[in-house]
DNA sequence: CTGAAAGTTTAGCATTGGCTAAACCTATTG
DNA sequence: CAATAGGTTTAGCCAATGCTAAACTTTCAG
């Protein structure tokens, strides 16, 4: 590899970074709601709308005008008045999300955070870490617990 | 159901999360504009909306729009056509994100990312890490190096 | 089986953050 | 010192995400 005296690309590296944060930023919404939704279901059984709006804190009406966008996108179903269910490429998403979930929460509880702290850190976080941190961190898991 | 034996706080404890995932993002992006700002002014002596616009990859327009909710907010001033300046506030912006982001990116490394990907983690990482992961991972640095 | 309470959706609005194209300054050069 | 090239701003558009209030269904008690 290079001989980097020092990070030439680094400013490029800049605008790439940037984008991909806004790209995540669009995803990032879909992600929360069809985890919560998968979480729902396992849960009750089923997911309501106002209970997603609930756990999100946001109004109902935001839920359902999302709701409309993540059906268009392929993602959840529903019928006026029902309850909402996954698709395959939903069911797909949530479980990715639940396993970059899972990693992080157990990262930072490893790392001696406490536990609130891990659980909401590890939500805004979760969307932001590449599959190489992923790995990094499942490593550390794993020496630290031999 | 089930007696829940732990996390009895878990639900409640979600929507505080998002909301200040929320609450992360509008702040975010003028966090990201003014590190920038404070990075061009210290390398280039001064910093210009189209370099701002490259560095982020957005159109010049779309920078020139948020600069003004920025200088409305307190954070830069600016005279049109002249570049941009940072206020007091900014720069105390400026100084808090470019510390968080230094430690963030340094724990990557030692965690055995990538160069490349702890930039662009890092960015994205930066702006959820609460104080208290931040301490962790100062913690984290301080045995490596020992 | 009916009517009201509870739960959902629609309507309409605001803000943020993006874009392109056109208008507008500034500054350089001939 | 004027013309123009190039950088900046304005205008006007769009989509996403949020809200409240009003309209509409469902459900359940009586």
């Amino acid at each position: 590899m290079p001989q980097r005296t020092k990070k030439p690309g680094a400013a490029k590296t800049r605008s790439v970074a940037f984008r991909r944060i806004r790209a995540d930023h669009s995803s990032e919404l879909a992600e929360d709601y069809v985890e919560l939704i998968a979480d729902l279901i396992d849960e009750k059984g089923e997911a309501r709308g106002s209970d997603v709006a609930m756990r999100l804190g946001v109004a109902n009406a935001t839920v359902v005008k999302t709701l409309k966008r993540l059906q268009d996108a392929g993602l959840v179903t529903q019928e006026p008045y029902r309850s909402i269910f996954l698709t395959g490429e939903g069911w797909k998403m949530a479980e990715d999300g639940r396993r970059k979930h899972k990693i992080v929460e157990a990262f930072l509880l490893a790392l001696g955070v406490s536990e609130e702290t891990a659980r909401i850190d590890s939500e805004g976080i979760e969307h932001h870490v590449s599959e190489e941190t992923l790995r990094a961190m499942a490593r550390f898991l794993a020496r630290k617990v031999m």
